[in-house]
DNA sequence: TGTCCACTGGAAGGGAGGGCTT
DNA sequence: AAGCCCTCCCTTCCAGTGGACA
């Protein structure tokens, strides 16, 4: 199909979508289907604001889409409309750990959010920006509240020190007072958190479960109605990607990526319907996209190592270990002329490529034969080798290794 | 029952990339 | 330009360890 055939054929027929942007991870909707009790609480805690006080930090747990983002969000909004109304004023930033696991890189967002004019990636002393921070804070009689979102992967790799900070940021202000709201989605996370943190963080707690099939469902038809024309999406579709999303965890944003892929995919076959086969491509594709965008950027040592350890488990057999993992790191590198990394940082490469999900590891003691872990790759072989074989210098070490699917 | 393997993972620090203030 | 401070990726050093085997 010539590229112009497939813009005739796009534009021969009309759109199944009507609001595309419904379906985007930081759309908010007027109504949380089956969030109702978590908003409620998430209100009282916060209206203690309307009359001028301070609220309690909260701390809210539960798995990746179980909608703490987004109750969050809306009763943020919800109070801050209500807050103009009686002529109060709210102010908030919306930090993703996820993303900026070091301190820096946190304070540096919490002051992009709250406009406190540009800061550098990378080059001040923390303790500056802190201090900036509380200035502009502290401009005007108000109060600040702060989401830290995925809170679990900042502490994890940078500790707790920004987070101490941030609790007490409230004994530096004199105008403004700054309430936090902690979300994650480990559960055990607390553990790593120290006690003076805890217990001022989690003043309050909201905890969330996952989404059963129906609960699901209902959102994927909330999201269904206001995205796409009328008539144009199948109910079996529907419930079946509800049904796909229920299975991996109750994962709302999986439910409604999935969604708007099987839209995308309808609309470029020329469908004039959403159905069930839609929903199972893009089931592929939304795991394939999701893996390839991983692998392709990760930095080159963590590519080596995924590589070793994709061809340990093609070639040998049983359990892949470290020290297998580091024998064939270590001969790709050779291959490749590229100076191999201690085992220390193959280790920490390993526990990075294990928070990512790509891989899973278990230390396990072989008795006489020593300590170590054995890795399990995670994610589909197809997708990292298709990443892989993309690279020229990685295909090439693929062939000469005698490396395919199959 | 103790030994000892093959690691694990904490601590400290370095150096290349960057940017700030003076 | 000097003197700090930041990040990211990495090194060196090292104490600690679960359990099969002698």
């Amino acid at each position: 199909m010539s590229v112009d055939e497939i813009f005739d054929k796009l534009l021969s027929h009309e759109s199944i979508f009507k609001n595309k942007k419904v379906l985007s991870h930081d759309y908010v909707p007027d109504e949380l289907p089956h969030r109702e009790g978590e908003i409620r609480k998430l209100a009282y805690i916060l209206a203690t604001a309307l009359r001028g006080g301070k609220p309690s930090n909260v701390f809210m747990y539960g798995k990746t889409g179980t909608g703490k983002t987004a109750v969050a969000r809306y009763v943020l909004k919800k109070l801050t409309e209500r807050g103009e109304k009686i002529g109060l004023e709210f102010a908030y930033a919306y930090v993703n750990c996820r993303y900026r696991k070091t301190n820096y890189r946190v304070l540096v967002k919490i002051c992009e959010e709250l406009n406190c004019g540009n800061i550098p990636e990378t080059g001040l002393p923390a303790d500056v920006i802190f201090d900036r921070i509380i200035k502009h804070i502290d401009k005007k009689e108000r109060l600040v509240i702060i989401i830290l979102d995925e809170l679990d992967w900042l502490v994890k790799s940078s500790g707790d020190d920004v987070l101490y900070q941030l609790t007490r940021i409230n004994n530096e202000l004199e105008n403004a007072q700054v309430s936090l709201i902690g979300i994650t989605n480990d559960l055990k996370f607390r553990e790593y958190l120290d006690s003076r943190v805890l217990s001022s963080l989690s003043e309050e707690s909201i905890v969330f479960s996952p989404y059963n099939a129906h609960q699901l469902y209902d959102i994927l038809k909330q999201r269904a109605d206001m995205a796409f024309k009328e008539g144009t999406v199948s109910d079996e579709a529907l419930r079946l990607a509800a049904a796909i999303a229920a299975q991996e965890h109750g994962d709302a944003r999986r439910a409604i990526d999935l969604l708007r892929v099987a839209g995308e995919i309808a609309e470029r076959e020329g469908d004039t319907k959403l159905l069930e086969k839609h929903i199972i491509k893009a089931k592929d594709e939304v795991e394939k996209d999701l893996i390839e965008a991983i692998v392709r950027d990760l930095p080159l040592q963590e590519q080596l190592i995924l590589l070793a350890i994709v061809m340990v488990k093609t070639k040998g057999n049983g359990r892949i270990t470290t020290g297998l993992v580091k024998k064939t790191y270590e001969n790709i590198c050779a291959e490749l002329g590229y100076r191999p990394v201690t085992l220390r940082r193959i280790n920490d490469i390993l526990s990075d490529l294990e928070m990512l999900g790509i891989i899973s590891a278990q230390v396990t003691s072989l008795g006489r034969y020593g300590r170590t872990k054995v890795i399990n790759l995670e994610a589909p072989l197809r997708s990292i080798l298709k990443v892989f074989e993309r690279d020229e210098n990685f295909s090439h070490v693929l062939e000469s290794f005698k490396i395919n699917e199959h």
